[in-house]
DNA sequence: CTACTTCTGTATCGATCGCTTCGTAATTAA
DNA sequence: TTAATTACGAAGCGATCGATACAGAAGTAG
Protein backbone atom coordinates (compact mmCIF):
# COMPACT_ATOMS: atom_id res chain seq x y z
CA UNK A 1 0.00 0.00 0.00
CA UNK A 2 0.99 3.74 0.20
CA UNK A 3 4.08 4.02 -2.15
CA UNK A 4 4.93 0.97 -3.26
CA UNK A 5 7.44 -0.45 -5.18
CA UNK A 6 6.59 -0.82 -8.62
CA UNK A 7 4.80 1.80 -11.14
CA UNK A 8 2.43 4.26 -9.42
CA UNK A 9 -0.93 3.52 -10.00
CA UNK A 10 -2.12 5.83 -12.51
CA UNK A 11 -5.47 6.65 -11.86
CA UNK A 12 -7.40 7.09 -8.28
CA UNK A 13 -8.92 4.37 -7.02
CA UNK A 14 -11.63 5.70 -5.35
CA UNK A 15 -13.15 7.96 -8.32
CA UNK A 16 -12.65 4.86 -10.43
CA UNK A 17 -15.26 2.98 -8.17
CA UNK A 18 -17.63 5.74 -7.52
CA UNK A 19 -18.11 5.64 -11.52
CA UNK A 20 -18.51 2.08 -11.77
CA UNK A 21 -21.00 2.24 -9.19
CA UNK A 22 -23.14 4.52 -10.66
CA UNK A 23 -22.90 2.33 -14.06
CA UNK A 24 -24.10 -0.51 -11.92
CA UNK A 25 -26.64 1.14 -10.23
CA UNK A 26 -27.90 2.61 -13.62
CA UNK A 27 -27.54 -0.24 -15.44
CA UNK A 28 -28.00 -3.32 -13.13
CA UNK A 29 -24.30 -6.13 -12.77
CA UNK A 30 -25.20 -8.13 -15.71
CA UNK A 31 -26.06 -5.29 -18.37
CA UNK A 32 -22.50 -3.50 -17.14
CA UNK A 33 -20.30 -4.74 -19.63
CA UNK A 34 -16.70 -3.96 -18.68
CA UNK A 35 -16.80 -2.10 -21.72
CA UNK A 36 -18.87 0.29 -20.19
CA UNK A 37 -17.48 -0.38 -17.00
CA UNK A 38 -14.14 0.68 -18.30
CA UNK A 39 -15.34 3.55 -19.93
CA UNK A 40 -17.10 5.39 -17.37
CA UNK A 41 -13.75 4.29 -15.09
CA UNK A 42 -11.05 5.89 -17.29
CA UNK A 43 -9.58 2.48 -17.47
CA UNK A 44 -8.32 -0.37 -19.27
CA UNK A 45 -9.11 -3.98 -18.30
CA UNK A 46 -6.32 -5.04 -17.00
CA UNK A 47 -6.12 -2.30 -14.53
CA UNK A 48 -9.75 -2.88 -13.34
CA UNK A 49 -8.57 -6.76 -12.50
CA UNK A 50 -5.00 -5.37 -10.73
CA UNK A 51 -7.46 -2.93 -8.68
CA UNK A 52 -10.33 -5.09 -8.22
CA UNK A 53 -9.76 -8.61 -8.78
CA UNK A 54 -13.24 -9.33 -10.72
CA UNK A 55 -16.55 -7.86 -11.92
CA UNK A 56 -18.02 -9.53 -9.09
CA UNK A 57 -15.74 -7.87 -6.27
CA UNK A 58 -15.99 -4.71 -8.15
CA UNK A 59 -19.39 -4.78 -7.95
CA UNK A 60 -19.27 -6.10 -4.01
CA UNK A 61 -17.06 -2.72 -3.35
CA UNK A 62 -19.66 -0.96 -5.16
CA UNK A 63 -22.60 -1.82 -3.30
CA UNK A 64 -20.61 -1.33 0.51
CA UNK A 65 -19.82 2.24 -0.97
CA UNK A 66 -23.36 2.66 -2.03
CA UNK A 67 -24.11 1.44 1.73
CA UNK A 68 -22.12 3.57 3.16
CA UNK A 69 -23.21 6.99 0.72
CA UNK A 70 -26.59 6.68 -0.67
CA UNK A 71 -27.70 3.79 1.98
CA UNK A 72 -27.21 6.56 4.76
CA UNK A 73 -30.12 8.25 4.41
CA UNK A 74 -32.36 5.23 6.07
CA UNK A 75 -29.50 4.77 8.80
CA UNK A 76 -29.72 8.27 9.55
CA UNK A 77 -33.22 8.84 9.79
CA UNK A 78 -33.87 5.70 12.09
CA UNK A 79 -30.72 7.16 14.35
CA UNK A 80 -31.68 10.74 14.69
CA UNK A 81 -35.67 10.60 14.55
CA UNK A 82 -36.88 10.25 18.61
CA UNK A 83 -40.10 8.34 17.80
CA UNK A 84 -40.44 5.28 16.06
CA UNK A 85 -43.08 7.05 13.79
CA UNK A 86 -41.05 9.78 13.16
CA UNK A 87 -38.03 7.36 12.24
CA UNK A 88 -40.06 5.34 9.73
CA UNK A 89 -42.04 8.62 8.24
CA UNK A 90 -38.26 9.67 7.74
CA UNK A 91 -37.04 7.22 6.18
CA UNK A 92 -39.68 6.67 3.29
CA UNK A 93 -39.59 10.53 2.90
CA UNK A 94 -35.72 10.79 2.72
CA UNK A 95 -35.82 7.71 0.52
CA UNK A 96 -38.28 9.13 -1.75
CA UNK A 97 -36.24 12.15 -2.24
CA UNK A 98 -32.94 10.63 -2.92
CA UNK A 99 -34.63 8.29 -5.51
CA UNK A 100 -35.71 11.34 -7.31
CA UNK A 101 -32.20 12.94 -6.81
CA UNK A 102 -31.61 14.75 -10.10
CA UNK A 103 -28.31 13.58 -11.45
CA UNK A 104 -28.33 10.33 -10.37
CA UNK A 105 -30.14 6.92 -11.14
CA UNK A 106 -33.47 6.24 -9.92
CA UNK A 107 -34.37 4.16 -7.47
CA UNK A 108 -32.66 2.14 -5.13
CA UNK A 109 -29.27 0.50 -6.88
CA UNK A 110 -29.53 -3.05 -3.83
CA UNK A 111 -33.39 -3.26 -4.74
CA UNK A 112 -32.87 -2.98 -8.55
CA UNK A 113 -29.43 -4.12 -9.64
CA UNK A 114 -30.44 -7.97 -9.74
CA UNK A 115 -34.02 -8.64 -9.22
CA UNK A 116 -33.38 -11.62 -11.62
CA UNK A 117 -30.11 -13.16 -12.97
CA UNK A 118 -28.39 -15.94 -14.44
CA UNK A 119 -27.80 -19.05 -12.07
CA UNK A 120 -23.67 -18.48 -12.28
CA UNK A 121 -24.37 -15.00 -10.58
CA UNK A 122 -26.63 -16.02 -8.04
CA UNK A 123 -24.14 -15.19 -5.35
CA UNK A 124 -25.01 -11.28 -6.78
CA UNK A 125 -28.49 -11.62 -5.86
CA UNK A 126 -28.05 -13.14 -2.40
CA UNK A 127 -25.47 -10.80 -1.65
CA UNK A 128 -28.54 -7.50 -2.29
CA UNK A 129 -30.99 -9.88 -0.65
CA UNK A 130 -29.39 -9.94 2.20
CA UNK A 131 -28.92 -6.04 2.02
CA UNK A 132 -32.63 -5.81 1.82
CA UNK A 133 -33.11 -8.20 4.62
CA UNK A 134 -30.54 -5.89 6.74
CA UNK A 135 -32.91 -2.88 5.89
CA UNK A 136 -35.95 -4.67 6.40
CA UNK A 137 -34.21 -6.21 10.12
CA UNK A 138 -33.20 -1.53 10.75
CA UNK A 139 -36.76 -0.82 10.36
CA UNK A 140 -37.73 -3.56 12.71
CA UNK A 141 -35.00 -2.80 15.22
CA UNK A 142 -35.92 0.91 15.47
CA UNK A 143 -39.93 -0.15 15.94
CA UNK A 144 -38.48 -2.35 18.87
CA UNK A 145 -36.73 0.53 20.35
CA UNK A 146 -40.23 2.74 20.32
CA UNK A 147 -41.52 -0.18 22.23
CA UNK A 148 -38.19 -0.38 24.97
CA UNK A 149 -38.88 3.59 24.70
CA UNK A 150 -42.73 3.43 24.90
CA UNK A 151 -43.61 5.20 21.85
CA UNK A 152 -44.67 2.32 20.52
CA UNK A 153 -47.03 0.03 22.49
CA UNK A 154 -45.93 -2.96 23.54
CA UNK A 155 -48.55 -5.54 21.94
CA UNK A 156 -47.48 -3.86 18.42
CA UNK A 157 -46.45 -6.97 15.98
CA UNK A 158 -43.24 -5.15 14.92
CA UNK A 159 -42.29 -7.91 12.20
CA UNK A 160 -45.36 -7.20 10.22
CA UNK A 161 -44.86 -3.68 10.46
CA UNK A 162 -41.25 -3.58 9.37
CA UNK A 163 -41.81 -5.60 6.71
CA UNK A 164 -44.65 -3.54 5.17
CA UNK A 165 -42.58 -0.81 5.27
CA UNK A 166 -39.65 -2.29 4.04
CA UNK A 167 -42.27 -3.28 1.01
CA UNK A 168 -43.08 0.09 0.88
CA UNK A 169 -39.74 1.00 0.01
CA UNK A 170 -39.31 -1.28 -2.53
CA UNK A 171 -41.49 -0.57 -4.20
CA UNK A 172 -40.61 3.27 -4.52
CA UNK A 173 -37.85 2.19 -6.00
CA UNK A 174 -39.76 0.68 -8.67
CA UNK A 175 -42.05 3.53 -8.88
CA UNK A 176 -39.06 5.71 -9.14
CA UNK A 177 -36.90 3.74 -11.95
CA UNK A 178 -40.59 4.39 -13.98
CA UNK A 179 -40.75 8.01 -13.80
CA UNK A 180 -42.47 9.17 -10.84
CA UNK A 181 -41.88 12.22 -9.86
CA UNK A 182 -40.24 13.07 -6.38
CA UNK A 183 -44.04 14.51 -4.92
CA UNK A 184 -45.56 11.17 -5.92
CA UNK A 185 -43.52 9.44 -4.19
CA UNK A 186 -43.95 11.68 -1.27
CA UNK A 187 -47.32 11.18 -1.36
CA UNK A 188 -46.99 7.46 -1.44
CA UNK A 189 -44.55 7.59 1.47
CA UNK A 190 -47.74 10.20 3.24
CA UNK A 191 -50.66 7.45 2.42
CA UNK A 192 -48.41 4.39 3.93
CA UNK A 193 -48.00 6.67 7.03
CA UNK A 194 -51.26 6.45 7.47
CA UNK A 195 -51.57 2.82 8.22
CA UNK A 196 -49.25 3.57 11.41
CA UNK A 197 -52.07 5.14 13.27
CA UNK A 198 -54.38 2.29 12.44
CA UNK A 199 -51.75 -0.21 13.40
CA UNK A 200 -50.49 1.14 16.48
CA UNK A 201 -52.57 2.49 19.01
CA UNK A 202 -51.27 5.06 20.61
CA UNK A 203 -49.62 4.53 23.73
CA UNK A 204 -51.22 5.68 27.02
CA UNK A 205 -49.30 8.75 28.55
CA UNK A 206 -46.80 7.32 30.73
CA UNK B 1 -53.03 -20.79 -40.70
CA UNK B 2 -54.02 -23.97 -39.74
CA UNK B 3 -53.47 -27.00 -42.16
CA UNK B 4 -50.88 -25.04 -44.43
CA UNK B 5 -49.09 -26.63 -47.54
CA UNK B 6 -45.84 -27.52 -46.10
CA UNK B 7 -44.21 -29.74 -43.10
CA UNK B 8 -46.62 -29.45 -40.37
CA UNK B 9 -44.92 -28.22 -37.55
CA UNK B 10 -44.13 -30.78 -35.06
CA UNK B 11 -44.32 -28.68 -31.55
CA UNK B 12 -47.19 -27.18 -29.77
CA UNK B 13 -46.96 -23.49 -30.08
CA UNK B 14 -49.08 -22.69 -27.17
CA UNK B 15 -47.21 -25.31 -24.34
CA UNK B 16 -43.71 -24.02 -26.09
CA UNK B 17 -44.98 -19.92 -25.16
CA UNK B 18 -46.32 -21.29 -21.64
CA UNK B 19 -42.66 -22.97 -21.27
CA UNK B 20 -41.04 -19.68 -22.83
CA UNK B 21 -42.94 -17.60 -20.19
CA UNK B 22 -42.31 -19.63 -17.11
CA UNK B 23 -37.89 -19.31 -18.16
CA UNK B 24 -38.48 -15.48 -19.14
CA UNK B 25 -40.59 -14.90 -15.27
CA UNK B 26 -37.95 -16.97 -13.26
CA UNK B 27 -34.61 -15.66 -14.90
CA UNK B 28 -35.78 -12.47 -16.41
CA UNK B 29 -35.42 -10.79 -20.07
CA UNK B 30 -31.93 -10.91 -20.64
CA UNK B 31 -30.81 -13.58 -18.07
CA UNK B 32 -32.72 -16.33 -19.84
CA UNK B 33 -30.91 -17.37 -22.57
CA UNK B 34 -31.99 -19.25 -26.37
CA UNK B 35 -30.48 -22.30 -24.98
CA UNK B 36 -32.80 -22.11 -21.70
CA UNK B 37 -35.36 -21.28 -24.06
CA UNK B 38 -35.09 -23.59 -26.17
CA UNK B 39 -33.82 -26.15 -24.00
CA UNK B 40 -37.51 -25.74 -21.93
CA UNK B 41 -39.55 -25.39 -24.57
CA UNK B 42 -38.02 -28.23 -26.41
CA UNK B 43 -37.24 -26.90 -29.90
CA UNK B 44 -34.12 -25.89 -31.41
CA UNK B 45 -33.29 -22.48 -32.44
CA UNK B 46 -34.59 -22.26 -36.29
CA UNK B 47 -37.72 -23.61 -34.66
CA UNK B 48 -37.91 -20.66 -32.22
CA UNK B 49 -37.15 -18.20 -34.85
CA UNK B 50 -39.90 -19.40 -37.61
CA UNK B 51 -42.58 -19.01 -34.66
CA UNK B 52 -42.25 -16.46 -32.86
CA UNK B 53 -39.62 -14.19 -34.75
CA UNK B 54 -37.12 -12.94 -32.32
CA UNK B 55 -36.10 -13.21 -28.75
CA UNK B 56 -37.77 -10.19 -27.89
CA UNK B 57 -41.23 -10.89 -29.93
CA UNK B 58 -41.27 -14.45 -27.66
CA UNK B 59 -41.08 -11.87 -24.96
CA UNK B 60 -43.82 -9.42 -25.67
CA UNK B 61 -46.05 -12.83 -26.26
CA UNK B 62 -44.73 -14.47 -22.95
CA UNK B 63 -46.09 -11.49 -21.36
CA UNK B 64 -49.29 -10.89 -23.13
CA UNK B 65 -49.78 -14.49 -22.30
CA UNK B 66 -48.82 -13.93 -18.26
CA UNK B 67 -51.19 -10.97 -18.61
CA UNK B 68 -54.09 -12.62 -19.75
CA UNK B 69 -53.53 -16.10 -17.14
CA UNK B 70 -51.78 -15.08 -13.95
CA UNK B 71 -52.03 -10.88 -14.58
CA UNK B 72 -56.00 -12.12 -14.13
CA UNK B 73 -55.88 -12.45 -10.16
CA UNK B 74 -55.76 -8.27 -10.51
CA UNK B 75 -58.62 -8.05 -12.99
CA UNK B 76 -60.86 -10.47 -11.49
CA UNK B 77 -60.68 -8.56 -7.60
CA UNK B 78 -60.92 -5.22 -9.21
CA UNK B 79 -63.85 -6.32 -11.35
CA UNK B 80 -65.77 -8.83 -8.72
CA UNK B 81 -65.79 -7.00 -5.47
CA UNK B 82 -68.61 -4.79 -4.54
CA UNK B 83 -66.61 -1.62 -3.13
CA UNK B 84 -63.75 -0.23 -4.00
CA UNK B 85 -61.82 -0.59 -0.45
CA UNK B 86 -63.05 -4.90 -0.61
CA UNK B 87 -61.96 -4.45 -4.60
CA UNK B 88 -58.23 -3.18 -3.25
CA UNK B 89 -58.23 -5.53 -0.55
CA UNK B 90 -58.59 -8.74 -2.74
CA UNK B 91 -56.35 -7.42 -5.41
CA UNK B 92 -53.49 -7.49 -2.70
CA UNK B 93 -54.36 -10.46 -0.91
CA UNK B 94 -54.60 -12.52 -4.19
CA UNK B 95 -51.57 -11.29 -5.56
CA UNK B 96 -49.90 -12.51 -2.17
CA UNK B 97 -50.91 -15.60 -2.56
CA UNK B 98 -50.26 -15.46 -6.15
CA UNK B 99 -46.28 -14.54 -5.95
CA UNK B 100 -46.29 -17.35 -3.67
CA UNK B 101 -48.01 -20.34 -5.25
CA UNK B 102 -45.84 -22.88 -5.03
CA UNK B 103 -44.04 -24.82 -8.43
CA UNK B 104 -44.55 -21.25 -9.70
CA UNK B 105 -41.97 -18.55 -10.02
CA UNK B 106 -41.84 -16.18 -6.70
CA UNK B 107 -43.56 -12.46 -7.22
CA UNK B 108 -44.92 -10.49 -10.77
CA UNK B 109 -43.13 -11.40 -14.30
CA UNK B 110 -43.89 -7.92 -15.38
CA UNK B 111 -42.36 -6.02 -12.02
CA UNK B 112 -39.29 -8.03 -11.69
CA UNK B 113 -38.48 -9.09 -15.72
CA UNK B 114 -36.89 -6.39 -16.77
CA UNK B 115 -35.66 -3.86 -13.56
CA UNK B 116 -32.84 -2.94 -15.32
CA UNK B 117 -31.04 -3.32 -18.68
CA UNK B 118 -29.17 -2.83 -21.57
CA UNK B 119 -29.75 0.29 -23.52
CA UNK B 120 -30.41 -1.98 -26.35
CA UNK B 121 -33.22 -3.48 -24.81
CA UNK B 122 -34.94 -0.29 -23.13
CA UNK B 123 -37.65 -1.48 -25.53
CA UNK B 124 -38.74 -4.35 -23.17
CA UNK B 125 -38.13 -2.17 -19.99
CA UNK B 126 -40.60 0.00 -21.55
CA UNK B 127 -43.30 -2.76 -22.49
CA UNK B 128 -42.80 -3.74 -18.73
CA UNK B 129 -43.08 -0.11 -17.50
CA UNK B 130 -46.44 0.63 -19.67
CA UNK B 131 -47.92 -2.14 -18.40
CA UNK B 132 -47.33 -1.85 -15.00
CA UNK B 133 -48.08 1.87 -15.48
CA UNK B 134 -51.69 0.32 -17.00
CA UNK B 135 -52.01 -1.99 -13.50
CA UNK B 136 -51.92 1.66 -11.27
CA UNK B 137 -54.13 3.29 -13.87
CA UNK B 138 -56.80 0.25 -13.32
CA UNK B 139 -56.46 0.42 -9.79
CA UNK B 140 -57.32 4.45 -10.00
CA UNK B 141 -60.20 3.67 -11.97
CA UNK B 142 -61.65 1.37 -9.41
CA UNK B 143 -61.36 4.02 -6.92
CA UNK B 144 -62.86 6.01 -9.43
CA UNK B 145 -65.74 4.35 -9.98
CA UNK B 146 -66.36 3.97 -5.67
CA UNK B 147 -65.96 7.21 -5.81
CA UNK B 148 -69.16 7.46 -8.66
CA UNK B 149 -70.65 4.60 -6.68
CA UNK B 150 -71.11 6.27 -3.71
CA UNK B 151 -68.71 3.87 -1.40
CA UNK B 152 -65.62 6.54 -1.90
CA UNK B 153 -66.00 10.10 -0.97
CA UNK B 154 -65.65 12.84 -3.65
CA UNK B 155 -62.73 14.68 -2.04
CA UNK B 156 -60.94 11.41 -1.99
CA UNK B 157 -57.19 11.88 -3.55
CA UNK B 158 -57.45 8.94 -5.87
CA UNK B 159 -54.05 9.41 -7.54
CA UNK B 160 -52.35 8.89 -4.58
CA UNK B 161 -54.47 6.26 -3.39
CA UNK B 162 -53.52 3.88 -6.44
CA UNK B 163 -50.25 4.96 -6.87
CA UNK B 164 -49.59 3.98 -3.00
CA UNK B 165 -51.42 0.44 -3.58
CA UNK B 166 -49.30 -0.45 -6.68
CA UNK B 167 -45.94 0.70 -4.91
CA UNK B 168 -47.41 -1.87 -2.57
CA UNK B 169 -47.80 -4.69 -5.38
CA UNK B 170 -44.69 -3.85 -6.84
CA UNK B 171 -43.41 -3.90 -3.33
CA UNK B 172 -44.98 -7.69 -2.82
CA UNK B 173 -42.97 -8.73 -5.94
CA UNK B 174 -39.68 -8.23 -4.48
CA UNK B 175 -40.69 -9.63 -0.87
CA UNK B 176 -41.51 -12.67 -2.44
CA UNK B 177 -38.81 -13.07 -4.42
CA UNK B 178 -36.52 -13.19 -1.47
CA UNK B 179 -38.26 -15.48 -0.16
CA UNK B 180 -41.28 -14.29 2.05
CA UNK B 181 -43.80 -16.70 3.36
CA UNK B 182 -47.54 -15.94 1.79
CA UNK B 183 -48.35 -15.08 5.80
CA UNK B 184 -46.19 -12.13 5.46
CA UNK B 185 -47.22 -11.43 2.23
CA UNK B 186 -50.88 -11.58 3.50
CA UNK B 187 -49.71 -9.52 6.91
CA UNK B 188 -48.48 -6.82 4.77
CA UNK B 189 -51.61 -6.79 2.58
CA UNK B 190 -53.67 -5.94 6.10
CA UNK B 191 -51.37 -3.74 6.59
CA UNK B 192 -51.57 -1.79 3.49
CA UNK B 193 -55.45 -1.96 4.20
CA UNK B 194 -55.11 -0.34 7.43
CA UNK B 195 -54.32 3.14 5.59
CA UNK B 196 -57.73 3.36 3.77
CA UNK B 197 -59.89 4.04 6.71
CA UNK B 198 -57.47 6.98 7.85
CA UNK B 199 -56.97 8.28 4.13
CA UNK B 200 -60.60 7.75 2.69
CA UNK B 201 -63.19 9.26 5.41
CA UNK B 202 -66.27 6.96 5.61
CA UNK B 203 -69.03 8.47 3.40
CA UNK B 204 -71.92 9.51 4.70
CA UNK B 205 -74.68 7.27 4.34
CA UNK B 206 -76.82 8.05 1.55
C1' DC C 1 -45.00 -39.55 -59.73
C1' DT C 2 -43.11 -34.21 -59.81
C1' DA C 3 -43.19 -29.62 -58.12
C1' DC C 4 -43.65 -26.69 -54.39
C1' DT C 5 -43.86 -25.29 -49.60
C1' DT C 6 -42.71 -25.32 -44.86
C1' DC C 7 -40.48 -27.22 -40.76
C1' DT C 8 -36.46 -29.51 -38.36
C1' DG C 9 -31.67 -30.54 -36.85
C1' DT C 10 -26.82 -29.59 -37.59
C1' DA C 11 -23.54 -26.63 -37.71
C1' DT C 12 -22.31 -22.38 -37.63
C1' DC C 13 -22.27 -17.06 -38.17
C1' DG C 14 -20.23 -12.39 -36.44
C1' DA C 15 -20.43 -9.89 -32.16
C1' DT C 16 -19.78 -9.50 -27.58
C1' DC C 17 -18.98 -11.52 -23.03
C1' DG C 18 -15.54 -11.49 -18.88
C1' DC C 19 -10.87 -11.95 -18.59
C1' DT C 20 -5.67 -12.51 -19.63
C1' DT C 21 -1.16 -12.47 -22.05
C1' DC C 22 2.48 -9.75 -23.33
C1' DG C 23 5.64 -6.15 -24.14
C1' DT C 24 6.82 -1.78 -22.36
C1' DA C 25 6.73 2.29 -19.21
C1' DA C 26 7.52 4.02 -14.68
C1' DT C 27 8.89 3.68 -10.28
C1' DT C 28 11.99 2.03 -5.97
C1' DA C 29 15.98 -0.52 -3.92
C1' DA C 30 20.70 -1.47 -3.99
C1' DT D 1 23.48 2.11 -13.35
C1' DT D 2 21.32 -2.28 -12.69
C1' DA D 3 17.85 -5.24 -10.92
C1' DA D 4 13.41 -5.84 -9.26
C1' DT D 5 8.69 -4.61 -9.09
C1' DT D 6 4.32 -2.91 -10.47
C1' DA D 7 0.99 -0.62 -13.80
C1' DC D 8 -0.15 0.42 -18.36
C1' DG D 9 -2.12 -0.08 -23.36
C1' DA D 10 -2.78 -3.14 -27.25
C1' DA D 11 -4.21 -7.25 -28.63
C1' DG D 12 -6.52 -11.34 -28.20
C1' DC D 13 -8.11 -15.61 -25.32
C1' DG D 14 -12.06 -19.26 -25.14
C1' DA D 15 -16.91 -19.09 -24.27
C1' DT D 16 -21.31 -17.65 -25.05
C1' DC D 17 -24.56 -14.35 -26.99
C1' DG D 18 -28.74 -13.94 -30.37
C1' DA D 19 -29.63 -15.30 -34.85
C1' DT D 20 -29.05 -18.07 -39.57
C1' DA D 21 -27.52 -20.91 -43.80
C1' DC D 22 -28.19 -25.08 -45.40
C1' DA D 23 -29.76 -29.62 -46.49
C1' DG D 24 -32.89 -33.06 -45.72
C1' DA D 25 -37.58 -34.44 -44.04
C1' DA D 26 -42.54 -34.14 -44.27
C1' DG D 27 -46.38 -32.42 -45.82
C1' DT D 28 -49.94 -30.53 -49.93
C1' DA D 29 -51.19 -29.55 -54.94
C1' DG D 30 -51.50 -30.98 -59.47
Amino acid sequence: MGAGRGRPRAFDRDAALERAMRVFWERGYEAASLAELTGAMGIRPPSLYAAFGSKEQLFREAVELYGRTEGGVTARALREESTAREAIGAALRGNACAYTEPGSPRGCMVVLSATTCAPEHETVRTLLCDDRRAMERSLRDRIDRGVAEGDVPADTDTRSLAAFYATVLFGLSVQARDGATRDDLLAVAHAAMASWDTLVPHPSVR
